[in-house]
DNA sequence: CGATATTTTGAAATAATTCAAAGGCAGTGG
DNA sequence: CCACTGCCTTTGAATTATTTCAAAATATCG
């Protein structure tokens, strides 16, 4: 069940009623820079990034979101950044109209919402403290930590125990584009990870974290709240 | 006038009642790291650093705050930065529980504290493609670009035209923590850019920028999205 | 004025990028 | 089924940006 919708109250009731499902395929586009900002987006399944792009073609990844989590707010008419599909994408749109009516006559839904916003803030205070005080190996490392943290709190079917595999469904220039380092350097990175027998992988896509602890270690335990959930 | 309070309503009036001004010495503390929180602290003068420390002592500022924004929003019960005064700080503060009865029982006020932090995100997000995209003298423009916004839209009496002088109370440390880079590669691109003539100082913490479309090519007009104001 | 902290500059070391090529994998068509 | 194509990932070598260490200049404070 999406977790932004409380459906305790009529209000919420409501709002879910008015959810529409929806399909997009891979490379698909959720929200484009500039796009009205019309319907608030809550993922089932799949993944997307949410990314900002500069003049020379630099692109920063903001975020990756997945299952339980949604996006849409923004504090101008006018959405800031762009939301594509790396995998097929499963969700259901909410019209702003009516999350924005549930927002008002339902203070327990607006005090969800305005955690969820916190949360959000929070994470990608980890964000930058990431991609500012972490070297190479230590951003590949910190992100494995989030996508692991992640992957279980948002499992589609509902919040699990976290595991040692981990998907990665994006690239390896997404990633580079997400921790703000090349593609070569999040290559090495990875490399030199496994080569310290830190970590293994079945294909490119799919990580298994053999030592936790050094994982931990070069990831930064304390250095990082947990993940949290949410996304603009 | 503090913004983030709407005097219109009579649960603005009251929680405008209940605020109590303080006065902060330079360097005092106005939260720490896993503080209890209980209060809304909004600024009237003088500027802060919200930042966070990693293991091996690194810190990231996460931003400077001046007058008219506020801090104390967390997700959690513990608050998870630090806030230090950088200046002379007068603020107003508001206890916790005050805030939290204005916003379930105003929407009007909800709505307009939801968005403020949809804009600390949205400012954050800045942050992130500024540090994960730009080179250093880059970082450094954009950083003199985003002083001079928010030092126009947050002037202690109000909203003001955007100036030349740009005031820099903050160390050259500062701002290499909140950049992401070494001090002295901020010195050296502070240097670059006056060599270049597009910057001047007076003193280290006054500078006056002469060729603004000079900067704007390095720090980015469109890569950034202004500066809103609000702060976690 | 002297003492201390901050800022700037210099030189060497290092981390990351860039350019270039090779390796691996998936899909297509013979 | 295999070879071919194209894409993504990995590795290598040279270049560049930034850091680190060290010292000089500048400002600040008692």
């Amino acid at each position: 069940m999406a977790p932004i919708i409380d459906e305790a109250s009529p209000e919420g009731r409501a709002l879910l009623a008015s959810g529409v499902t929806e399909q997009f395929e891979i490379g698909a586009l959720l929200f484009s820079e500039g796009n009205k900002i019309d319907r608030l987006v809550d993922i089932i399944s799949g993944t997307v990034s949410v990314s900002r792009f500069g003049l020379n073609g630099r692109r920063q990844i903001l975020g990756f979101m997945g299952a339980r989590q949604f996006l849409g707010a923004a504090s101008t008419p006018r959405y800031p950044n762009s939301v594509k599909a790396l995998t097929k994408v499963e969700a259901i749109v909410y019209p702003k109209e009516k999350v924005n009516s549930a927002l008002a006559t339902s203070p327990e839904f607006s005090a969800h919402f305005r955690e969820l916003l916190v949360k959000i803030i929070e994470s990608r205070d980890d964000h930058i403290f990431t991609i500012g005080q972490r070297s190479a190996p230590e951003r590949v490392a910190s992100f494995l930590l989030h996508l692991r943290t992640n992957q279980a709190r948002f499992a589609p079917g509902g919040p699990r125990e976290k595991s040692q595999h981990i998907d990665l469904p994006m690239s390896r220039v997404d990633i580079g584009d997400y921790l703000g380092v090349s593609v070569e350097t999040i290559s090495r990175a990875f490399s030199w990870l496994k080569q310290k027998g830190m970590i293994d992988f079945s294909d490119s896509n799919h990580c298994e974290i053999l030592q936790l602890d050094q994982i931990y270690k070069y990831g930064g335990r304390d250095d990082f709240t947990e993940y949290r959930g949410g996304a603009l």
